[in-house]
DNA sequence: AAAAAGTATGCAATCGATTTGCAAATTTAG
DNA sequence: CTAAATTTGCAAATCGATTGCATACTTTTT
């Protein structure tokens, strides 16, 4: 319930929809990648990605994912622990502050969750202290790491 | 006002009792680098801290904040540029969450300021979901640059 | 339909931050 | 003072991110 957009497998032709909406060709391989991406519970990384193909190169799913970020068809999180992860985003999304939402990161089964209704509260920066971006990231433990 | 313990020059003796304190062993290195984060406005990366001496090797600059990271003598900011930053904990600092402070990047200075005044509110976690740290980290312009 | 132009892909290689191995130097303990 | 433990310096490995360039594929234009 809390999660991203995520889990939700979709056939051909809402991957295409997705790709023409936001101005992105869609070729035989960035299908594959946004369907991959549309599988995944949890945000994931390039190399977590590149290990559910069977063969593909790694600097061709990079740049796929940049494009991607690029469109706004996703959107990356630095979690903190070295490798950025990402995520797909929900329909219309801008990726501005407004849109931002909490990640939570489980320090034992390593995966990173969307909390997509957990908005990032408001800070009342001092003054001529200008906002443009922002990134929560909790960690510790999630539901199923919890006992 | 609003930052951490940063920009105030300490002499030997402050210096030596933070290490006491903390059960690092003073030994000229850690004074050396301890003085010089002392002097810091903001947070600073290893790269930032090593072009601040003359000549000294970046593997034990890069030890040495792991000792003191690890003692509580700084604390680590992860602000989403890739190098990580470091800044000064306050007397008595224990890292926990409520420990935390706001961090600011700035996108055109690039300096990172630890915002102590403000903590990072409070988040109601799913069912089931521990917190154990978090990392809150907002960008935009500083008050030098939003001119 | 063929040529030209633009875009995407694959592979090699670089870059920067971080981390490890190991030997030499320094400090502490007996 | 000597032995043991710790710290330091230098070389090198690791890893994620990124670029260069040649090839393949698409789209446009003639």
């Amino acid at each position: 319930m809390y999660l991203c957009i995520a889990g939700i497998p979709m056939n051909e032709k809402q991957l295409t929809t997705i790709l023409n909406a936001r101005s992105v060709k869609p070729t035989a391989m960035r299908l594959l990648v946004l369907d991959m991406l549309a599988r995944q519970e949890t945000a994931i990384s390039l190399s977590d990605l590149e290990e559910q193909f069977d063969k593909v190169d790694k600097v061709t799913l990079y740049r796929t994912l940049k494009t991607f970020e690029q469109h706004k068809i996703i959107h990356s999180i630095d979690d903190g622990t070295g490798s950025a992860k990402y995520a797909l985003c929900s329909e219309g999304c801008e990726c501005n502050p407004g849109d931002l939402h909490v990640h939570f990161h489980c320090q034992l089964c390593k995966r990173t969750f969307c909390l997509t209704e957990y908005t990032i509260p408001a800070i009342n920066l001092p003054h001529k202290f200008i906002l443009k971006e922002m990134n929560m990231v909790l960690k510790g433990l999630c539901e199923d790491c919890s006992n």
